[in-house]
DNA sequence: ATACGGTCTATAGTCGCTATAGGGTCAAGC
DNA sequence: GCTTGACCCTATAGCGACTATAGACCGTAT
């Protein structure tokens, strides 16, 4: 045990990440079950916080943890798997996109529930929640 | 037991609805208990049906299950919930322009990395996974 | 010596369903 | 009457991606 190694806490400083987040990746599989220094304290060495950055990064990109998984494989694998990766980035693109025209059309419903309320005139009864009733 | 009445299976034909999710929805309370007709089967009188499409509605513009339960209160309250019905309506509405406005970032850089792979000449390494990892 | 903050394991809870196991019931056809 | 098939019933467990809790242990500073 390097005595430059990182407690969870460190590590999860450094990555923006929670103790028991990391704890749930090693338990997953995700990331790798690190050394025990003092106390049975994981002692996490420094290139875990790339590896956890990774993660992260591709989470807060919208990628599932098994697509993680993946994009991590492809990262050690020393070949050239840019067809791999190219198809998880543009799949992952593809679902985002559709994501985002889904919630818009929500926002435009929503709005025009919303318009009922201020813009009208009398409100006899809530405008609102008919809208809202289907059809 | 009205013979208008329906089995859950109808129900959820008109409503486009699972049948799990029927009783689901009635376990936590969102659906009333119904009574019960031959061979103990749940018998819906016929208003069950708007219900659950308000339901349904509800949850395609994003509503959580407890934004609904508030919003089923004021469907049915006989006074002018309108401030309340639009503040949630309003609330939701700017919830649902974050996610866009977070996934149109992720958008963009997905696009951005996916541009390193197609658009570029020489592929040394893979610049898809390079362009993931964090700076 | 003791207090405090960090760490450990194990387990259960969150949300909104979905799936499975292991039965019971009903209507139609032979 | 009997069987087949579609439907229904309950109860429980699983999903993804964490989050929270309980109860114990460790290390350092005072």
């Amino acid at each position: 045990m390097p005595e430059t190694s990182l407690k969870i806490g460190d590590l999860a400083r450094r990555t923006d990440t929670k103790v028991v987040t990391i704890r749930y990746y090693e338990r997953i599989g995700l990331m790798p079950t690190p050394e025990r220094g003092s106390g049975n304290y994981r002692a996490y060495a420094p290139d875990a916080v790339a590896r956890l950055r990774f993660i992260r990064r591709c989470r807060g990109l919208g990628f599932s943890l098994d697509q993680v998984r993946e994009l991590l494989v492809l990262s050690s694998s020393t070949g050239m798997p840019c067809d791999d990766a190219d198809r998880l980035v543009t799949d992952q693109l593809g679902e985002v996109e559709a994501k985002i025209a889904d919630l818009q059309s929500i926002a435009r419903e929503l709005r025009r529930i919303a318009s009922l309320c201020e813009g009208g005139g009398t409100v006899s009864q809530c405008r609102v929640i008919q809208a809202i009733a289907p059809d």
